[in-house]
DNA sequence: GTGTTATCGGGAATCGTTCCCATTATGCCA
DNA sequence: TGGCATAATGGGAACGATTCCCGATAACAC
């Protein structure tokens, strides 16, 4: 993103769902599946449904309490990234695991900006992910 | 990707859809989806069936002919990158029309290797793209 | 030509995600 | 504290992109 960065919280409901979810995505600093983290919930005896868990990962976001990664097959997965005042940041994700280190790097922001500008791009964000093996994973 | 830059091509037969898909791509140099060639080629009164788009579009990832963006929304969209033999590079895409611009950030590459090898990350790719409106979407 | 076999294509199946809507539960106010 | 307005829930249907399956078709070699 790179205008509307306000990330005006709306007055919400406390329910024990969303709770649920928030916690099973603090549990772990991997990026999870809207999937893995139903199952999760279901498995620890949780009533909870689906949509609730995609309804609750999209507040996060919206509220900037998370942050998404779109996975090359398509998946988008979730984790709770400090708060919405954290600045920006990339990861390094595990392939493996999921686990992922925040990252920060002024230079590419910057770069890329200016690669937008020089070729008359407005209204600019950008993506950058790096993907590898963890060294846990890599034994 | 990093490793196996080999892009070994197997014989393949030539036919008539693998050709038009080719083309449809070859005509404009915007990131076009699966669905879009496909309603394309048969616009055109062109014979061929989606499974087919859908096999030769991967055969072009695969043969190196061709560059994958999964757009935030999921969808995968595929363009024609020069030959097998050009040099890694990342996009500038427009977000509305899909217009591509083809960057190059050496920067970017040695950082990130550098960041991934500082928390003990191997096997490391990674995907950094560029989103924004084109000059002409602008108005 | 003829035969072998890669390729095609259409429809079924999969998979993640969103939508719909009757039911439930939260927060506010009297 | 009781009651109400309405946000939140959840289960199943709907959806859209992609993959799978497999009998029919067409390339290429001899």
């Amino acid at each position: 993103m790179s205008l509307m960065a306000t990330t005006q919280q709306v007055k919400r409901r406390a329910t024990n769902q969303g709770a649920a979810v928030k916690e099973a995505l603090a549990a772990e600093d991997t990026f999870r599946s809207a999937q893995d983290v139903y199952a999760t919930l279901r498995a620890n005896g949780e009533k909870i449904g689906l949509s609730t868990v995609y309804r609750h990962l999209q507040i996060f976001v919206d509220d900037g309490l998370a942050d998404v990664i779109h996975k090359p097959d398509g998946e988008s997965t979730y984790r709770l990234c400090g708060d919405a005042s954290t600045t920006h940041h990339h990861h390094l994700v595990c392939r493996s695991c999921g686990k992922a280190v925040e990252i920060e790097g002024p230079a590419v922001e910057t770069w890329a900006d200016k690669v937008a500008a020089q070729n008359g791009f407005t209204d600019v964000n950008h993506t950058v992910e790096i993907f590898g093996l963890c060294a846990a994973c890599a034994a």
